[in-house]
DNA sequence: TTTCTCACA
DNA sequence: TGTGAGAA
């Protein structure tokens, strides 16, 4: 295609395409003549350019936006993720607020605002920096060589692949809904919907994991992104599963990973989760009596290293949420959570 | 027709 | 961030 036909074909100039490939937005090929010649794909990235221009994004971060991995798609669901942090962070502080309202019509003493604006500065700063202290970029390798390997003592993926297997046995799906697995790693519980050709995405926080997940099962989408911003639109999932993930976010934001799930899962739709957790505060603290007593330092050291969950605690939040909540406990620290919309 | 460059808002 | 005009 030559200029003025993608122009026409685009509404714009051929002028402005011209100054597209000045900014470095596209490359065409050249004939002999020194005419510009548009492939379909040119077509392709100049209409996103020109989608992009229209809501108000510069040609430099049009580029980059361009340059990244994932390309437009990819950096618009970043974008979201960025924005999202930023409306999570605008709650709080309203919440915040209400909070010193209210105490200040009270009459209450100044302290207890700085005690807000505290407490408010550590939060946003824990949303801010959410970090993999696992590096889990760094065990896509072995991964699924320790899931084998027992520990000595205390056994965290002890009834692995049965919680695994009762997941997609109770999800049981079709080959027409579609799927999103939180935390894949390495893409094991996402294997199992591959095989029966179930579509699912696969979304992880570690791109490692996801090449891993990749190279396993290649017809799987992998995405990247995490709990507090999935890369999907609002209900465009008939069910999520996650598998050995909850575990890594603080209590705090389980709740706000709850609402995540709830705002890509469409009506009628299901939630499976099998994690690490406790039964609730008493279980926790008794089982952590028991360890002490016992002296078996690696439980405790497991534990302490991650946050598990109180399950009575997600299962009252999603109740509260209308969801109809089944639980099943495999082992003392293996629960099962299945929830329907 | 198209390209390139300089200038302009 | 574009656009206009003129030369080739």
């Amino acid at each position: 295609m030559k200029i003025t036909e993608v122009a026409r074909k685009l509404n714009t100039t051929p002028r402005t395409i011209r100054f597209y490939e000045e900014k470095g937005l596209v490359f065409p090929g050249k004939t002999g003549n020194g005419y510009r010649l548009y492939k379909e794909a040119d077509v392709k990235t100049l209409q996103a350019v020109l989608a992009l221009r229209e809501v108000g994004m510069s040609t430099a971060e049009i580029k980059t936006a361009l340059e990244q991995e994932g390309g437009v798609s990819g950096f618009l669901h970043s974008q979201r993720s960025a924005l999202y942090k930023e409306m999570l962070q605008i709650r709080d502080m309203i919440t915040a607020l209400d909070k010193m309202i209210e105490g200040n019509e009270k009459d209450a003493r100044e302290e207890s605002m700085i005690e807000l604006a505290g407490k408010l500065k550590r939060l946003k700063e824990k949303r801010a920096n959410w970090q993999d202290r696992w590096n889990f970029d760094d065990q896509a390798e072995v991964y699924d060589q320790n899931i084998k390997t027992t520990g000595y003592r205390f056994n965290v993926h002890e009834n692995y692949w049965d919680a695994l297997q009762m997941i997609k046995e109770w999800v049981d799906a079709t080959s027409n809904e579609q799927g999103v697995d939180i935390g894949t790693g390495t893409g094991n519980l996402t294997g199992l919907f591959i095989e029966e050709d179930i579509p699912i995405i696969a979304i992880d926080q570690s791109k490692e994991m996801l090449k891993m997940c990749k190279k396993k099962f290649p017809r799987t989408d992998t995405r990247h992104g995490h709990f507090l911003s999935l890369p999907l639109k609002d209900h465009e999932a008939d069910f999520i599963v996650s598998s050995y993930a909850l575990h890594h976010l603080p209590d705090d934001e389980k709740e706000l990973a709850l609402a995540e799930m709830d705002r890509i899962l469409s009506d009628g739709g299901r939630i499976a989760i099998a994690d690490l957790m406790f039964k609730n505060k008493t279980d926790k603290q008794q089982l952590i009596d028991h360890l002490y007593k016992t002296g078996n330092r690696e439980a405790i050291d497991a534990i302490e290293d991650e946050y598990y969950a109180e399950q009575t605690r997600i299962m009252k939040w999603l109740e509260n949420k209308g969801y109809k909540v089944q639980v099943n406990q495999l082992n003392s620290i293996l629960h099962l959570l299945f929830a329907r919309k």
